[in-house]
DNA sequence: GACCAGGCACATC
DNA sequence: GATGTGCATGGT
């Protein structure tokens, strides 16, 4: 059998096991594009619960609205992600999105809808303070496009159950899903969100949980375990 | 008090 | 090209 066919037998096994443990995920969490765009770029390096806080802050103050973010002092902005770390950093990168939205297309959204998929990750890509995970949330969770999202969990995960090498960068872990699944956009969805789901709760850092719903997935040594 | 959390840019070698 | 560092709050 060639590798592709057991890699995308194995992923369809973990998908499985991961969807009938967790259920749907439903993902991304955030009620609008705009809030799931700034929630992309605050849960950088960050706990989502962190992120929330300072949604909340932005909601309470009428601020989750892009057009109100581009007129919005850069400090004040900063004030209100405060919760979510980084604060300071994070209200300029919001802030150059925004500013990128606005000089590329008017500001709206919806003229994204006409550009294709790589234009749009690469304009992305060249704001400071968007690098491919988060240019790859804002693709899959805000604008719909068949992307497949790979975080600290995903990478995680996968190298654990031994089905990348932990020298993968980046593009190669997303290569070897997107190539080993089927190219829909629900699907990436659904299984990016949990892979976080089952990484958060099963697969620390620096122990080998117990319980885990992937158990019956080979899995490596705790000597490869960083 | 240490460790971790849904990264990224930049400096230095 | 690889490696190290700053950015920061809040939960466990």
């Amino acid at each position: 059998m060639k590798a592709y066919l057991m890699n995308s037998k194995r992923l369809g096994e973990i998908y499985n096991l991961l969807y009938q443990h967790f259920g749907p995920q439903g993902w991304w969490p955030g009620e609008s594009t705009e809030e799931i765009i700034l929630g992309a770029i605050l849960t950088q390096n960050t706990s989502w619960g962190n992120v929330e806080k300072a949604l909340a802050q932005l909601k309470g103050n009428n601020c989750l609205d892009f057009e109100k973010i581009y007129d919005l002092d850069t400090a004040l902005f900063a004030e209100m992600i405060r919760p979510a770390g980084y604060y300071n950093i994070k209200a300029k990168r919001v802030k150059n999105f925004v500013q990128w939205l606005y000089d590329q297309y008017a500001g709206q959204l919806g003229r994204l809808e006409s550009v294709s998929t790589d234009l749009l990750r690469n304009q992305l890509l060249s704001v400071n303070g968007i690098g491919k995970e988060t240019a790859d949330s804002i693709l899959l969770y805000g604008l719909g496009r068949a992307v497949f999202v790979v975080d600290t969990y995903t990478s995680r995960v996968l190298v654990r159950h031994n089905l990348i090498d932990d020298q993968c960068d980046y593009e190669q872990i997303r290569e070897f899903m997107e190539s080993n699944t089927e190219e829909n956009v629900q699907l990436y969805n659904e299984f990016h969100a949990l892979l976080v789901c089952v990484g958060k709760q099963f697969c620390k850092p620096r122990c080998l949980c117990s319980k885990c719903p992937l158990d019956s997935i080979p899995h490596a040594s705790l000597d490869n375990i960083a």
